[in-house]
DNA sequence: TATGAATGAGTATTCATTCAT
DNA sequence: CATGAATGAATACTCATTCAT
């Protein structure tokens, strides 16, 4: 029930761009932490430390809300990736990078990466807005992998790029996952792993080299 | 108001058991469709064609309900690789065949798969009846490359093996999560792509390549 | 939810007269612990040993049943004050006895007292069947008190009598009550209190004196 | 379905205070009408002119409304007997106050009565709650004959003197319960009828008198 | 800008009661 | 005699959202 608060009110007149971002940064833990149906605009105003009809009148509804923080989180994260890895580079190096940056923003903002992915996924109203930010990184994994063959004078058809691609966008993800669940893992030892099963695994991949299923 | 007077009565009366299994088959769908919060008792009742007395009286809470769904499910799905991949045969058709059990039972069941990991992974409270089913696959999956490497007379640390394994999982419930957002897409071709880009990398690992950080 | 039973049925056909005591021997402690709306006639049926349907083809509808509850307590403890309380004895000899008896009765059947003045109580339905039991013991107490007075050669109002006997009445309830809740006290000594209080009041007051409210 | 669209509100915007004694108000009808468990939130905040939420938002669950009606009601009845009851006057003419409040505030409040005793007696969670209450009545009445004791230069045992002040307190309790079910009784008569009963009992009690069970 | 007051609509859960076997 | 299967109806509790101030 509610508590009976004090009668000398205790806000401070906030610009808006502050109060958006005090509202977006709870928003984002309670939403990570309840999951979007559980997460109540209460909670979320309470942790905020302002009022319901403040969060209604600067961000909307709790949809709107909730795509608000997928938008700012995945910026975020995007830009994160893009900035480390400088497309001059081979291609090992900026993938490298990519997945070190990957696993470090993953590490340093556990419950962005939870509203991102493990809330948004499984909602249908998000799932456009999730898959364009997915569609994203696989273009740019793609893009790298696509970059270094071509420099080898290979050729490869888009739909197996973008397969690897996207198996390894997978492993990524869900290697994050048990990062987000493992508060004490080092972020830049799983980026390794990471790495290892994937480069040599694509590395020879783009060698030439296939797998064929038997004939069992 | 009108009490039922006809002596017709529109249900039948079917055993326990029959009607447990209708049950299930309605949550799983709606849960699958609409997520664990947002599906309600009163469909699920509705769609097992039976009032929602019933579905208390014989599978009791939603929460219970739910653990019920991912129980059977998760089961269905692990006999059915279990099933394939006899612990007699080389570890390349082991995976592979393991692998395609999975891909097929994941494309025949969308709504069991969707329920068990899309639902599942963000709520608390099945967090718990999750981790131990992936545990055991990828437990499955790390016996198989370690049988393999033994076979080979080599030998690789537990961790390492257990990473690899959990990239393998990881990235192949993202495939089949994607597998499952488009109906069209065959699942054999999707575990045979999986299995390129598991088995080449994996394959490399296990005849000991290591791949290092550069220092970048 | 429902425990699965076994398929072989255990019940045993029995006469009537004994599954009815049965249930009544569980209705009266379902009912004492949980009050008659909390009671649930699963719950009564579980504890009885029986099937719902029985309940309701053998003592009807939950009211039903708790007025039939209410009516053998209510006879038995009625039958054990009388019984106790022999016409031709001195009034305070009758008196004691019948608080003896009293208190015996609750400090036995404290399931059955809590059934007919706890929970009887408050419930409309049900104030009508208790007045009418209280009604006979307060009529029985001003019996006893009047023929006494009489023997003495005193007269006093029909009303006053009343009020005494109610009085009575109210304290003895209420010390039953206590009782009720302090399973290791003693019957025979909290009768013998009852009588001190009781008796030396009312003994003065059949004895003429009487208090008049001061002027204050 | 049609949004409210009128400008004037059928509502009053009134203080938390004032709404928390209006539905206080209706609770402490309704429970005292159909008892607790019949007692639906709905009717209560119906009766209070206000809707459900509200009722939770300030005073909480069903349990907490009724402890809350608890509370105020003890507490004024409590205050009203205490405030009559000066501690400078004689033992009889205080306890002669003290009864002629306590039925004062019983015939004028009947609802509230029927609440504290009827309805909690029996639900284990109010027992506590009741208990502490009538131990603060019993502490009380004892206090007044043991002040009017030892002014006598008499020496009782604590015991003694708290079976007596228990008795008093149940046949008042009853008697009230007797008033609080007959709209038309006087409540200063039935004090002085209690007062009758009660002192010339007490009275003897005091003045070391002492009645022993008969051998028989 | 900021909030306390207010609610409509929805959801899980329970229970007395009945019928077909 | 005895029961498992079945349900209509009710109820506590929650929450996103709005409005008057």
């Amino acid at each position: 029930m509610l508590a009976r608060v004090s009668s000398t009110p205790a806000y401070k007149r906030l610009p808006r761009a502050v109060r958006e971002q005090q509202m977006l940064d709870a928003a984002v833990k309670v939403f990570s932490r309840r999951g979007f149906h559980a997460a109540s605009m209460d909670e979320i105003a309470d942790d905020a430390g302002i009022s319901k009809p403040m969060v209604y009148a600067y961000l909307g509804t709790k949809e709107e809300l909730f795509v608000a923080c997928l938008h700012r989180e995945g910026t975020r994260m995007t830009e994160a990736i893009a900035g480390a890895a400088a497309p001059d580079l081979p291609a090992d190096v900026r993938l490298w990078r990519g997945l070190r940056a990957f696993f470090g923003f993953v590490g340093a903002h556990r419950d962005g990466w939870a509203v991102l992915y493990r809330q948004a996924r499984g909602s249908q109203p998000f799932a456009g807005e999730l898959a364009t930010m997915r569609a994203r990184l696989v273009e740019v994994v793609a893009g790298m992998l696509g970059h270094a063959l071509r420099a080898e004078g290979r050729e490869v058809g888009e739909t197996e790029l973008e397969v690897v691609a996207y198996a390894l966008v997978g492993a990524s993800e869900s290697l994050a996952d048990w990062l987000a669940d493992h508060p004490e893992a080092d972020p830049e030892k799983t980026a390794t792993r990471m790495m290892n099963a994937a480069w040599l695994g694509a590395g020879r991949l783009l060698h030439g080299a296939t797998w064929h299923p038997p004939q069992v």
